[in-house]
DNA sequence: CCGCCGACTGAAAGCGCTTACACTCGCTCG
DNA sequence: CGAGCGAGTGTAAGCGCTTTCAGTCGGCGG
């Protein structure tokens, strides 16, 4: 029991399933792919004797010989957050149930974005489908990864040659404005996303855009005053809600454009003694899991989901390149709970 | 513009370094990957070549020219929730930076974990390195793993010969325990995780053996009544909440084995209108990201941190196999905030 | 009865790297 | 002054697959 060096018997290969199956590994690999013109009882053989042997392709050799990875990789500007955690979870699923590896890139910033693209021969021999999410792409780097021969899909931005799961994003604003404007506010408040954050631009912006047309249509204006921006977590909602209340004539009713920001939103509510929903309104986008925890009416978004459609619709479009390009949208839906009410009298 | 087969330039390959550098692809091959034995001078003639050529080696054919993979694999029971994604989060920024490519599989079962190990061919050539997150192996299964080429490390679970990172849950036990009974509790209740559950049975078993330790140093008893196991999510603490609530002679404070089951246990005290801290006090474990946001008392774990440090320690060990085996231990902190006070008189 | 076709199989040429081994020098050392 | 040595380089044999191309063979139409 004193050798470090015990040689580790040596792993099958497809040349030990073909002599154990009496046949060439030709046709072992034809077998074992399902391709066709391998006579039945000489595939059935074949399966036998590899799977007796626990025998298993060596991706590096597949890859090498055929020049696929079955290997599908997700840029996501953050593994942090209950967004792109939940959205990377259900890619995961998807993809892993496909049979391909799962290969996961952080892009914390733009440069990250830039450095990944410029460089594409990163990407090239190691991946074949790339899922940005959030990530804008233009029509000009779609078109460089796909003559590097990469399948590409987004979540979030849609560029037009590019099959995309998005979320309609003024919708969302124009179902927040109803609800508030319905339950009689007047005087409504906006916590937005950062208008210039280079990652996710449109969110932000078409939210805006809905939310202000929505209590345009209800006969409110939007206040300039009282929309104030911050980065989308707790911190941004915290610091934006204080804002707004230290405004001369603040807000009776506020939306923040994510739940995590109407968390923080509520912290500082706390903070000043104020009650969610009797003294000020507040509601959030996505149904975070917590969004229950503390009763916040919220539009919902069934992320998971985002993730598992998103990756079906990049594997659809890896498997059949002249595919019609897919551009779907995801579902919302408006959520009531305890921090919406009408206005104090 | 109709051409769909547009014949895409081949990718630069390492003999087009050679020829251009007028080498030969052994010696660019050791310039390249910083081997000893080439001189200077033809080192950066080919550095200076391969850059301008933007050549990259493939990944596939190194990998099975040399048998090393480049890949580190976290095998994590799930991407959902906190705990995990934030854990995943710390490791793939390392092993990214480590110049790893960094692939998950989700292990949703027990089942699962076995295919996983079972099939171990699946894994052979496709990863380097393993980390487990709270997934436990027995030296068995390290065994093995190792005699296949494969280095391991654990987070949580420890092994004795596997280099791991883990919290004493003991202590964690024995803190939550002071803290209340610091404040003048003496009926205290437990929410703790399936004690049966397959995935992390250690944990919850430390931590109420530390609890009860705790409470018994301080002359209080853990009243096995007021003890209730469910999963560690929101629903689990929910659940647990409302049985404690139910008995005859209910806590004055209970503990959490987790945030996640306090926010659960939160919301069940806010449906029957009681107050954490002033009615009931109530504590967690994590200081996950909303422990603020509701102001929850709770032990803090540097998450982010573990994922970092567990992958680093995987990494030490795959350079330097002779390397003494690492268990290294988290820290723990105590963070009070509003939900835990003295009991109402 | 013969040629042809389609179903099936095998031989062999890579895929783009790594690395053992051999080799060439210009020196140092005895 | 010759053997020996080490630094630097090249040659070539793989690594374990996929895929093209060239068959082989039985059956069927003419």
């Amino acid at each position: 029991m004193h050798s470090t060096s015990t040689k580790r018997p040596r792993r099958a290969t497809i040349e030990d399933v073909a002599s154990g199956a009496g046949v060439s590994v030709a046709t072992v690999s034809r077998a074992l792919r399902g391709l066709p013109n391998v006579a039945i009882s000489t595939r059935e053989r074949v399966n036998a004797v590899a799977a007796s042997m626990h025998y298993r392709p060596d991706p590096a050799a597949s890859r090498l010989a055929a020049g696929r990875t079955q290997t599908i990789t997700v840029a996501v500007p953050s593994l942090n957050g209950w967004y792109f955690s939940t959205v990377v979870a259900g890619a995961e699923a998807v993809c892993t149930a496909a049979g391909s590896d799962f290969l996961v890139v952080g892009i914390g910033s733009l440069a990250e974005r830039d450095r990944l693209l410029d460089d594409q021969h990163h990407l090239e021999r190691r991946t074949d489908g790339l899922l940005f999410v959030e990530l804008p792409i233009s029509e000009e780097e779609a078109n460089t990864l796909r003559a590097k021969g990469l399948s590409i899909a987004t979540i979030g931005p849609t560029t037009a040659s590019v099959p995309s799961l998005r979320v309609d994003d003024d919708a969302v604003g124009r179902l927040a404005a109803a609800h508030l404007t319905g339950l009689g506010h007047r005087r409504i408040g906006l916590i937005g996303g950062q208008p210039h954050d280079p990652m996710s631009f449109d969110v932000p912006k078409l939210r805006h855009q809905g939310f202000a047309a929505g209590l345009a249509a209800a006969g409110v204006r939007l206040d300039p005053e009282l929309v104030r921006a911050g980065n989308f977590g707790l911190e941004g909602g915290q610091e934006a809600m204080a804002y707004l209340l230290d405004r001369p004539d603040p807000p009776t009713a506020v939306w923040a454009m994510s739940d995590e920001m109407a968390f923080g939103a509520m912290m500082e509510l706390r903070l000043r003694e104020l009650r969610p929903g009797a003294d000020v309104a507040i509601m959030g986008v996505d149904d975070h899991e917590f969004a229950r925890v503390v009763d916040l009416t919220t539009i919902r978004q069934t992320v998971s989901d985002h993730g598992a459609t998103a990756a079906r619709i990049l594997i659809d479009a890896m498997l059949d390149p002249d595919r019609e390009v897919e551009h779907l949208e995801a579902r919302i839906e408006l959520v009531e709970r305890a921090t919406t009410a009408p206005p104090a009298p």
